[in-house]
DNA sequence: CGGTATCCCATTGGATACTG
DNA sequence: CAGTATCCAATGGGATACCG
């Protein structure tokens, strides 16, 4: 997806992405572009010189999800704060924050069952 | 993702979960429910009956990714056969589509590509 | 430059059995 | 019902070496 977004901004060659996109391994990015081709969302480009040189494009499908993508970008700078900050609370707690519905029942209950809930507050 | 898309429509129980999403196991059922609890998108309500009864609703956070996920959907919608048709042509012809023109020449001259993808339309 | 081929380890996830 | 625990096969993906 990160393939995508950079070819949002036009023609790039296979370099290019590989430095534009950190941490990605060439094996990955190969494996990427074949699969994002295959699914006919870019295009490959191919010119025989000798120091060879390929460029990859959106094609005009790939086009139709910068929309959607966007939207997704959006509410990551939106809520994507909230999204971290719900981890850390949870991984700090390990699972401990305490909300127990008990409801009336006619046969045995046990004991009291731990309930843990993101939502309740 | 199918999970939140399930749970859009208003509070479900792990069973209803399980049998709304074909093709999921138990397994995999639990350790999404738990990531997204985790991740402050999906709250877990469990109540001390006997045979036990666990609802899980989104949380405010969680519904907040409706619209993007509506988005998401709506692509699919209108897109997705495009989508399907690529691969079946791209498998159909296992990636041999046309030959690139060899003009070995030194350096850069860019003449005439070859596009392997889907970007000559 | 723009890949492919190979090795190899870590993670994913299905199947199954057991529990409160 | 709603899980947890365990085993194990398949897959993912990094590192490295080599090629046109």
């Amino acid at each position: 997806m990160l393939v995508l977004a950079e070819l949002v901004d036009g023609v790039r060659r296979f370099r290019e992405l590989h430095r534009l996109i950190p941490g990605i391994s060439q094996r990955m990015l190969t494996l990427t572009l074949r699969r994002l081709q295959r699914d006919g969302l870019v295009s490959r480009t191919a010119y025989a010189t000798i120091p060879p040189q390929v460029e990859y494009a959106l094609t005009e499908l790939g086009h139709t999800l910068t929309g959607p993508m966007r939207v997704l970008a959006d509410w990551a700078t939106e809520h994507g704060a909230a999204f971290a900050e719900a981890r850390r609370r949870w991984d700090a707690a390990d699972g401990k924050t305490e909300s127990i519905e008990a409801h009336p029942h006619r046969w045995p209950a046990p004991k009291s069952p731990s309930a843990t809930g993101s939502g309740s507050r």
